[in-house]
DNA sequence: CGTCTATTTGAATGTACTCAAAAGCGGTGG
DNA sequence: CCACCGCTTTTGAGTACATTCAAATAGACG
């Protein structure tokens, strides 16, 4: 089990003892999810947090119309799930699946809350995770305001050039808000220049 | 100084002693900031934290074209500042001031680092409020990408009836990303039916 | 009461979408 | 290993949603 990876992530924000780290290992199960796996679907309850080892997953919604509407993208080193659904053990508003073939470590709410009351540390941890995690939506909601779909997707390569590789357009043109079509002509126009 | 209402505020997430209580209060400072005064300019260093007693804030960009977006409201019981700003004391992002007179109650950097050192619950309690904070915006990132602006419009008054009274128009505009023109558009277009 | 700002109205324009069809690409099975 | 099938991307034409610009009206505040 490929510890190490959350250990390191971890330790980044607080320090553990050897017997803190083992209690917290020990509340994690692993879980593989293949490529086009689904993690989570609307209406069911998110029963755990999910850190990503290795792979890529989308959280996303399907409006009135069908059309998929992409929240975030998770890949290595990040959390992902519906914390109001896990939170409140309630159905969940969003869809994750994978990419590509994903590891995760997961946590369900009676370990997690297990933590917070035996290692305080937690509780600093995720209100850091958090407060960056604040940072960064506010960023994006200011830039869907602010910015032009083409703004938006000059944007997007530029701050995630590795999942740009990685990620069908049609997932990108999603998370950005607009139509694979319209993101097609947007890269023709550039491609020109 | 009127501190009931932090007191009660913080309450709901975490128990002081008296002890805690009054070191919490120690802490924090007043300021009245009033009806268009600024709380924070863009490029200026955020120095505070800041909860809302009375009053209302907006914390806003403006784009290479003069226009105003605005990323939330603060009105009573909610903290507001430019949180990047703050944690880094570096240059802020947002302008923050007053839509109507408002009264605060500020805590600085240092004064909070010192509150999570003595009194470490409040990692909890600002866990939970990021916790609570990033599920609204990512709410609203959803329904940004989801929603036409009549939607979005809709949502908004059905979800913040009080704001829409106290704040001019041109405002909710701003905060749904869309010109008081096309507003104003589709109100006369509901007035009709 | 007068001034300044917010809102409304109308016309012309632009940005992004829908629909439809063709081309490209990747995975799978024969 | 090649051919085929399904999904993604491209292309084009017509359309809808939202903007800009300009001017008139209404409302708020000193």
């Amino acid at each position: 089990m490929n510890i190490d990876l959350i250990l390191q992530h971890v330790s980044r924000y607080i320090q553990l003892n050897k017997n803190e780290a083992e209690l917290f290992i020990s509340l994690l199960k692993q879980k593989t999810i293949p490529r086009k796996g689904f993690l989570l679907r609307q209406g069911d309850i998110c029963k755990t947090e999910n850190f990503i080892i290795r792979g890529c997953l989308r959280t996303y919604s399907i409006d009135e119309n069908g059309v998929e509407h992409i929240v975030m993208f998770g890949i290595e080193d990040w959390w992902v799930g519906d914390l109001y659904s896990f939170l409140s053990q309630s159905p969940a508003s969003y869809f994750i699946d994978a990419l590509e073939e994903t590891e995760l470590l997961q946590i369900s709410k009676p370990h997690l809350d297990e933590l917070y009351e035996k290692v305080p540390k937690f509780e600093r941890f995720f209100r850091v995770l958090f407060q960056n995690a604040f940072i960064t939506q506010q960023n994006r909601i200011n830039q869907n305001l602010s910015f032009t779909a083409e703004q938006r997707y000059l944007e997007f390569i530029h701050k995630y050039p590795q999942l740009e590789l990685r990620i069908p357009q049609k997932q990108i043109a999603a998370y950005l808000g607009i139509t694979p079509v319209f993101l097609s002509m947007l890269r023709k126009k550039f491609a020109l220049k």
